[in-house]
DNA sequence: ATTTCTATCTATAATAG
DNA sequence: TCTATTATAGATAGAAA
C-alpha cells in the first residue's frame, strides 16, 4: 500500500485517468454543493468531460445558464473579481505573495513614497504642475507609486 | 477540542461562514485546477463570494500629507518664490535618499528577484506558461517563500 | 480597549490510489 | 475494500485597523 505521494501530471494510462476522473468529478461537484449550502452563495463548476457525451454540470443546466449569463453581463471589473479557475487561481496565488513580499518591503515604503513624491515635484514649477487642489497631486502620486509596483 | 462532524446546513455565525468559505473556495479551486492537469480537461468554477477583499487604496502616508499640506498652506506669493529654493532642496534630498535606497535594495537583492519574477509572469496567460510547467512553478514559489521566511 | 482579519495548528472527516 | 493522503473544522494567537 505504498501509495506515492499524489503527482500533479497527465495520467496517461487511460483507465486510471478514467477512474481518477470519475471520483474527482464526483467529488468536485459535491463540493460545489457543499460549499453553496454552508455559506449561501451561488457557485457553479462546469467540467468538459472526454468520458460523457454531456458536461456534467452543478446545479442544473439552467441555473447555471442562468449565472453564466448574468456573468457575462457583468461589468469586466467584477468578472476578474469573481471569475476563477485554473488560470486566475495561480494569479491569485501570486496576487497574495506579492501581498507579502510587499508586507516585507514596508521598511523600505516610506522611502519610496518619499522618492515618488520628489520625482512628481522635481524640476517642476507650480504652473507646470497645474496643481488645483491637493487631490491632483495625490493622484499623481499614486499613479507613479503604481507605476514602482508599490501601491 | 469536540469537533463534531460536518452539517451540511447554513452557517449561522458570520465569523466562521467566512472562515470556511475562503477555506474551501480555495480547496474548491485546487481541485478544478489539479483535474484540469490530471485529466487534461477544461473545467471552471464560477463563485459568488460574499466577502470580496476590499480594493487596495494607496493609504494616504502621514508624512507625504503632512508636507502637502505644509505647501499648500503657504500664502501664493510665498510659494512662488520659494519654488527655486525648494527645488534645491528637492534636489538634494533626492540624492540623500536614491542613495538610501541604493543600499536598501542591496540589502533586498534577494527579494527583489523574486519580484521580478513574479513580475514576468504577471499579466501571462496560461497558454504562454505551459501546463505541464505550472506545479513546477507553484514548487518554485512555495521553495522562494521558505527561502524568504515567509511561511 | 475593541474588533476584524489572517495564519497556524491539530484532530478528525473525507477522499483517492 | 482498505488505508495513506488530503481537506478542513475548530481553536488559538497575533497582527492590523
Amino acid at each position: 500500500m505504498a501509495r506515492r505521494k499524489l503527482r500533479l501530471q497527465y495520467i496517461a494510462n487511460a483507465c486510471s485517468r478514467r477512474n481518477t476522473f470519475k471520483k474527482r468529478n464526483k467529488g468536485l461537484l459535491k463540493k460545489v454543493y457543499e460549499i453553496t449550502a454552508l455559506c449561501d452563495i451561488k457557485a457553479a463548476a462546469v467540467i468538459y468531460s472526454p468520458f460523457e457525451v454531456e458536461s456534467k454540470v452543478f446545479p442544473s443546466h439552467p441555473e447555471v445558464h442562468q449565472m453564466l449569463t448574468r456573468f457575462q453581463d457583468m461589468p469586466e471589473m467584477d468578472k476578474t473579481r469573481n471569475m476563477v479557475n485554473q488560470e486566475t487561481f495561480l494569479r491569485q496565488q501570486i496576487d497574495k505573495i506579492q501581498e507579502k513580499i510587499i508586507k516585507l518591503k514596508r521598511d523600505n515604503q516610506e522611502k519610496q513614497i518619499t522618492q515618488v513624491m520628489f520625482d512628481c515635484l522635481k524640476g517642476k514649477t507650480l504652473s507646470d504642475l497645474e496643481l488645483k487642489d491637493l487631490s491632483d497631486l495625490t493622484f499623481i502620486i499614486e499613479q507613479n507609486l503604481k507605476e514602482l509596483d508599490i501601491k
